[in-house]
DNA sequence: GGTGCCATGTAACGCGTTACATGATTAT
DNA sequence: ATAATCATGTAACGCGTTACATGGCACC
């Protein structure tokens, strides 16, 4: 919100169009969201509002980033985003969990995982080259590019957890 | 917590201690939340308690599978984990806002992530190093790996964002 | 007398998601 | 007529996090 705020005011219903259209690709946020996220930074003092009358369309309520605001921004986009261990993965609980259970066989999850994963890879880069057409391709081919490599490392992880759980079976 | 149940009935407080000791390394979970889950896993039918008096200890309500339970649980554990794009990962933000506000380089966003992961990825090292000794190793180990595997991912995309970027500019 | 283990919870707060409510104008 | 666009919100629900509340026993 901040950061489409950067450029200028705007009110509630340009920032949802503005987020779904240049910033995220393929979001339909709720406005609800977008009208309780703009009054939480309001109270936090990061923006402003004022509202400004129009004779023929509904009144409108334009938002502009304080002083703290910008400032707020500014360190946002110059500190590192937090990395998080990864530490209940989905899939490492079924891992873990069918090991010990043995009513499924981990390898049979490692399996089912695997599959799914080529599949989604496969779909990523179909939709790639659909992308290619797209207005927005810059940002869609970004996120692509950031699901595949993830999924790519994800399938890394999964030959590595068979190759542990083969080796602790013998 | 069905997967803990799965091999015999456990109270609250066995169950917190199985989470946080076998299956999660390094989690403490508060209390509050697994009373609450369960609250609401006995509500979906999928466990069902009862209350073991005991003379001298405290009483205490011990949660075991219902059939449903347990027919739930194997489902889950033979449906591969839903994968989501990363639509609105952080920073992809950070570089999209950067690019078009030209208050912060993008390049300049790029270099303070990989800066981070870097070290990230370095101090992971060391963990895994120190996790040998651990008595969860096996767990410890599992997580560290994906960790570092997500990481140099991350950095790949990293540096296929600023190679898009320079494109761009020139 | 204090620390730690055994054992169960409630309450408050944040934030995301979904659905609902309202009402005017403009284009087909 | 009716659908789309302009414009702003509230309410309910789920779930995670943190903090708080209670009380007995065992061990040093």
């Amino acid at each position: 919100m901040l950061g489409l705020l950067a450029n200028g005011p705007l009110h509630g219903y340009e920032l949802k169009n503005a987020y779904d259209g240049e910033l995220v690709p393929d979001s339909q946020v709720n406005y609800g969201q977008i009208y309780t996220c703009l009054d939480r930074l309001g109270k936090a003092g990061l923006l402003r509002s004022s509202v400004v009358r129009q004779p023929v369309r509904p009144d409108k309520k334009v938002y502009e980033l304080t002083d703290e605001g910008r400032r707020e921004l500014d360190t946002w986009l110059r500190t590192p985003t937090r990395f998080d261990l990864d530490l209940r993965n989905e899939t490492f609980l079924k891992l873990m969990l069918a090991r010990q259970l043995d009513a499924v066989d981990p390898l049979e999850v490692i399996a089912v995982e695997r599959r799914f994963c080529l599949e989604r890879l496969h779909s990523i880069v179909e939709a790639k080259t659909d992308a290619e057409a797209e207005t927005d391709r810059f940002q869609t081919m970004l996120i692509l590019d950031l699901a595949s490599l993830r999924l790519e490392a994800f399938i890394k992880w999964l030959d590595h957890c068979e190759q542990v759980l083969d080796q602790e079976k013998s």
